[in-house]
DNA sequence: GCAAAGAAGTTGACAAATCAACTTTTCTAC
DNA sequence: GTAGAAAAGTTGATTTGTCAACTTCTTTGC
């Protein structure tokens, strides 16, 4: 059980706004905002592609959100579309150009650059046992939502 | 050492999600909105009272927005200045009305209910070490963002 | 193979968070 | 005590994130 929820709370919103703040100081460096960080990473670690779904589920992020990102990544030419033309881009897995594969690998630099100093002082262990919490109360926290959600239209 | 970036960031931002969404849906039901809680909480447990900057430093908000949530919970009568009225709000201090308290009582039972949830299948050891580290890494991204931001003004 | 249902993606409208400039109050040094 | 600096708080503008409606494409059942 967790006792304080003001440390879960603040502990989380901290380490999350801090993130926010790295990523957007590293892409203003790039012309981009701090929000196309995820989709960078991400393509570069799948080189087969990503759809808009994939990249949902994977940045944890809304469709709306990922639709912006993609648009914004392809004007800048960072991405392209395996796709005939005519279909548009429904299911259509987005892959980086040459140029992307150049800025993603720059951003991975800053990313393992802040992983390494996140993780200062704390033994394998550690964490493990912290990756195993932060995944449970993710899981828990989750669930909770989806119940209380379903009982909050319930009621009305 | 932190292996890898996403588990990290999706992990922080699945919770960070998470808690903004029960915050949301409980205060609807009271009329507020999700950023009330945090202060509610804290003036909760305040009972000689917060100021501004106080809460600031508590919720880890900037003060724009604690400025708007406390003249949001003003009018709806749930906090009080201690100081005279001439000096306006200068350090003043806001405690909970009646029908504050009432409302704070009722969001903290949501919050022990969440934290209860969230909290799950972790046992109390686990539980520390989890906070050790989530605090250790907050404060190590505190600082890098600090000397990262120091470096791109210098950059400039 | 066609209609209905559903999934994928886009877009405009809205809500929330952040920034920067500003005012007001207090503190400090003379 | 007064000027200047610093801290506390407010406000409007901008950016960012989310919601909901919409279009487009695919799948399923007949």
């Amino acid at each position: 059980m967790i006792h304080r929820f003001e440390q879960l709370t603040t502990g989380v919103s901290q380490i999350y706004k801090n993130i926010q703040r790295i990523k957007k100081l590293e892409m203003r460096s790039l012309g981009l905002k701090g929000t196309h960080v995820m989709c960078l990473y991400f393509l570069h670690s799948h080189a087969e592609g990503l759809t808009a779904a994939d990249l949902c589920a994977l940045c944890k992020e809304n469709k709306a959100g990922i639709s912006r990102i993609l648009a914004d990544l392809e004007t800048h030419g960072y991405i392209q579309y395996t796709h005939p033309q005519e279909k548009k881009r429904y299911r259509s897995k987005a892959v980086l150009t040459e140029d992307g594969k150049k800025q993603a690998k720059t951003v991975n630099r800053l990313i393992l650059r802040a992983v390494l100093e996140g993780g200062r002082d704390i033994t394998a262990k550690e964490r493990d046992i912290f990756y195993r919490v932060l995944n449970l109360i993710s899981d828990n926290l989750e669930n909770f939502c989806e119940e209380l959600e379903r009982s909050a239209v319930s009621a009305d």
